[in-house]
DNA sequence: CATGAATGAGGATTCATTCAT
DNA sequence: TATGAATGAATCCTCATTCAT
């Protein structure tokens, strides 16, 4: 059973410094420019290893994503669920964007070239956040706090700036220093005027 | 020197060619998926004549992206300068979009894989329409027709959220059909109730 | 003591395990395309037992096979031995390998592969045969039933034309049925012509 | 069009070589265990020059094969159309596999991995070979001068006889001297005497 | 004795680019 | 100028075998 535990501790070791330096490879330069050589090479193991623990290249990518955006999912669902605030909320999920830039900005440019199943996964995720937002909102409205708009389009353009500027974060933010922090501002105005009342936000 | 100029002439149609058949191919099925020599078969030239035309794969990317944008940007010219109002220069745009669907989802989804330039060229272009956008709004402004808002901010969300879609074209019109089409009137209205006062879209 | 002998018979089990799995894997699939891993999931047993008890594939390949013939030489052993009808006998051995088709098929098609060793053990296990043959129809001979024939090559006639058959088995029998069923007439009568004085046969 | 023709020469030459090469190492250590880079070094050309000229490993090895047993179909074909006796015509043939042994030796041991096509392609030859021998046998029995036997069947046993020394070559002439001239006369007469009514051979 | 994680050489194939003609 | 044959680095993946536990 000792001799269980330690195989069973060595593989499940090798399998996290896989993921963690598939994470930090792919989040620095992308999935599709990586090759498992250069995977391996940085775990230190034999080429071969990485096949025995993924099978292949799409599931090794797949399995880090996944895993990434479940351990976010959890993270945000405590913070998340008792917002009622949305302002509250969207300045929580940019702070969480913030945190984790390069990842989800990989993920805005690399989206296409994903394996279908990570697609609906990474698809799935949004949708949960959008979620969030959109029964806050809809108190809101229901409040009397909000205007009366169609709070999915208006939701579209929020997550459709957000990831504008993930994609272009090469752009926007040519220094390494964080797009999501410096258009933050911007954003959350933007968005906030299109959910308060004339008279609300300025005087 | 007669001689000369049927060289030339016959050089310049080849380039041509090579520049017409790229652009079909890039547009269909992306400058990623694309082997010089998928471009080269379908002109009938052979491969290294591509080269000797364009040095090398990327620079016929530039040449090919840049030459189309620059169409475009004068196709639209005319029609969008003596515009001053801003529901229909945003239905010119889609319109303009939507016949040139497939080419501005290419766009969106590899920007990243872009030479420098290019990128240039094409957040270039998409300054120019919006600067129309820009001035016209501020003139809105002004008169009083609109909110007195951010209308940078504003227009990276509308602009945001058409690359949105184009890069999501085939999860949002999984059929053949036109994504900007089916999402036109959703984006404009969203975008002018941004823009238009409390009272004046709906009583 | 009791604890020794314990271990010694689940190694003994363990081996045995292993050397039936192999056994129905390669006869089914062929050993070429069969994976040392193939073998041990099937085992329910590690990847590294198979080769704690066997040293290399090669050596399995060869235990397997020739326990296999051993096993069958044994069978035939007292079903030929007193066997004087040369129609009979062959008539028992077609029987054999129907019933053993698939085996022998594939020792048939992967002979060229297999170990030396076993190359001898597979040529002696024919000599075996090829003897109780030689011996009766030399009795016939004898005897004045058959013609004076050299034995030896009319035999050769007879063991290709049969591994001819278990070669191109999924050509002769594309269904699953038996290709010996199906030429066993044929092989005999062939057979027999060329043994028996004319007018025997036919009149 | 001279520089057409060099282009063509030095193609086809490329192409020949390759081809050639790949018979000869085909011929000796067999298909399977023949790399593309073993061939490619053996020709002194870049590995990926023989994917651009035969696409995949599989066609080059359909190419090698059918090329040559077109050519000696075509071989035998004016020296086999116009034999009327079966003895000289197995002789010629057998003389034509003697000298071509190595090759038919390894199409006999690979066959089951040849691509479905190039399968076809060698039963088809041996069923034009097979021909040659049904017609003239047919006709000596019409002429009495064989007994009244099954010509398919013995055909049978013939050629199966011939695949079983060539796939056996290495046990069978275990120097590198040819299995078919050692076994000729032992072919030869056997198969005569399946033919040949009693009397007629031994007296 | 048994385990199973790790190894790493080896294999087929692709494709932008070069250069002799 | 145009050709297109040739290049060769790079890629993903397999599998018999080893060895620390």
């Amino acid at each position: 059973m000792v001799i269980i535990n330690k195989k069973i501790e060595s593989k499940i070791k090798t399998r996290n410094l896989i993921l963690s330096k598939a994470k930090e490879i792919f989040t620095n330069q992308g999935m599709y420019k990586t090759s498992t050589r250069d995977i391996s090479k940085a775990c230190g193991i034999a080429n071969g290893s990485l096949f025995l623990h993924f099978g292949t290249k799409e599931n090794l990518i797949s399995t880090v994503f996944e895993n990434e955006i479940k351990r976010i999912a959890n993270e945000l669902r405590s913070e998340f669920e008792s917002e009622n605030n949305v302002e509250v909320l969207l300045e929580k999920y940019l702070t969480l964007l913030e945190k984790e830039e390069n990842f989800f900005s990989v993920i805005s440019r690399e989206f296409q070239f994903f394996p279908d199943q990570l697609k609906r996964q990474i698809i799935s995720f949004e949708t949960i956040i959008r979620n969030y937002f959109y029964s806050v909102i809809e108190k809101g409205i229901a409040l009397g706090k909000y205007k009366d708009i169609n709070i999915t389009s208006t939701l579209t353009f929020l997550f459709a700036t957000i990831n504008y500027y993930l994609y272009l974060k090469e752009i926007h933010a040519s220094d390494e220093s964080s797009v999501i922090k410096k258009k933050k501002n911007e954003i959350c105005s933007t968005f906030m005027s299109m959910l308060l009342k004339e008279g609300g936000g300025k005087i």
